[in-house]
RNA sequence: GUGGCCAUAGUUUAACGGUAAAACUGCGGAUUGUGGAUCCGCUAUCGAGGGUUCAACUCCCUCUGGCCACC
């Protein structure tokens, strides 16, 4: 069996439903994977997990590595055992969060040099000069310090993978580096270049893995295109990535889920070039609904965001919005309201009337309004039970319309 | 009963003879390969009344309320 079935193809658009196959179970595309960063989906457990439903979840290489280390992890028996998800799991590979941190401290060291925040055209040589001595990048992979306590520590393409063959995910990402997309063509030429030969290096690693503990189920390898918001770099990328053995195609930058007329131009510069026997997967998209139907019209399998269990923690929680129902301040359509506002004290409804996760059921906006005004424990669990329950639902609905050929209908309805 | 101190945003506190700062709270907003973090707006007829002064939250008097000491 191939890891990955298209089970239909949309007659108006790009857009399908899929099966990947995992040891782990199956899992039906289009979908949404929510974020479990430090092998938990904060305030939720595995049966809250299942009752709602979720296909897989995502977890993090850099954290983990941190805390509490991929070598006890792997003396529990990997992540599923460790955290009792008998599920599928995906682990970043922790590329992302290395060069994120460069980036903030990079715009942290301008601010404070009263220099400009922003790094339009900034040179390679400005680039490297400007970049903190926390994280140093070379060629033969990334030196950078924790930000738990100050620790340094040392990734390689062969290390990342190495971590993630211990943590035991069913889903592995290559070892990338996301470049900024004001950095000048010629730094992100290199950083792209650089992630293609680390993209080789990974499958060499993931081929040999030279550890005796290692799962004895199957881990697949997904490749991450880069090259910022160049079209000549996507496409190079795309042809790079598409031709080596990975198991499916990411496509990740800065800009992918945060700028979503970036992603969907992106998505449109690579969708002739990446095989489309292969899952496609965005990485951070699905901050709101309307991102959700702009990737799974151009094809894409797999997307992940913390946008639904971060805004639940911060009181923003997901309606099912009809244009005439809920208009957000500037006129654009908001799917969603703040619990914490006043004029929810007394509200006896539901967060959404039509919607049926157990937190909608049984309790009112006027409680949850409550226990965040307290901050109590429960408003988390229960806010993040509604906002997962709210995307996992607008995916079976869209996997659905996509069987009927009918996606996009269910779209125009939607945004 | 006598003497002294105090009264500024919902709360706790600043400052100054030239129409008031901060923290927290409150009311809104931001949040995108996760720090339950963080950031950004908005919110005061300066206890009441009178006096001095070009000008009073500031100085003086009275009242009201509170605190302390003594009898």
């Amino acid at each position: 069996m191939s890891f990955f079935q298209i089970t239909h193809q949309d007659k108006h658009s790009l857009a399908r439903t899929g099966v990947i196959h995992t040891d782990h179970g199956d899992i039906e595309t289009p979908v949404f994977m929510p974020v479990g960063t430090q092998a938990t989906v904060k305030s939720l457990d595995s049966a809250d997990l299942e009752n709602l439903d979720v296909q897989i979840i995502l977890a993090n290489t850099y954290h983990l590595h941190l805390r509490p280390g991929e070598d006890l992890i792997n003396n529990f028996g990997g992540l599923h055992k460790f955290m009792n998800w008998n599920h599928p799991i995906l682990t970043d590979s922790g590329g992302f969060q290395v060069f994120s941190l460069k980036h903030k401290n990079i715009k942290a060291s301008a601010s404070s040099t009263g220099k400009s925040k922003q790094f339009n055209n900034l040179t390679m040589e400005q680039f490297n000069n400007e970049q903190s001595k926390l994280v140093e990048v070379d060629d033969e992979g990334v030196t950078f310090t924790s930000h738990l306590d100050g620790s340094t520590h040392r990734f390689t393409p062969e290390s990342a993978i190495e971590i993630q063959h211990k943590l035991g995910a069913d889903i592995i990402m290559a070892f990338d580096e996301c470049t900024p997309d004001d950095a000048d063509v010629k730094y992100t030429r290199e950083a792209m270049e650089r992630t293609h030969k680390w993209a080789e290096r990974c499958i060499t690693a993931h081929k040999t893995h030279p550890l005796t503990n290692l799962p004895t189920y199957k881990q697949n390898l997904f490749g991450i295109i880069q090259g910022a918001n160049h079209k000549e770099l996507r496409e190079e990328s795309a042809r790079v990535i598409s031709s080596l053995a990975f198991d499916g195609i990411a496509i990740g930058g800065e800009s992918v889920g945060f700028n979503m007329e970036a992603t969907k131009k992106i998505l449109d510069w690579v969708n002739p070039i990446i095989p489309k026997d292969k899952p496609h997967y965005t990485m951070g998209v699905g901050f709101s609904p309307a991102d959700l139907f702009e990737v799974v019209e151009r094809g894409v399998d797999m997307f992940d965001c913390v946008a639904p269990t971060r805004m639940a923690r911060n009181g923003a929680l997901f309606q099912h919005c009809h244009p005439e129902r809920l208009e957000g301040a500037e006129g654009s359509l908001s799917y969603r309201i703040n619990i914490n506002n006043a004029q929810y004290k007394t509200d006896r409804s539901p967060i959404d009337p039509t919607c049926t996760c157990p937190t909608c059921l049984n309790y009112s906006r006027a409680y949850l309004n409550h226990l965040f005004k307290a901050e109590e424990l429960l408003a988390y669990r229960l806010a993040t039970i509604h906002n997962l329950h709210f995307f996992l639902n607008l995916m079976r609905e869209i996997r659905q319309a996509i069987k009927e050929d009918k996606f996009l209908e269910l779209k125009k309805e939607w945004i």
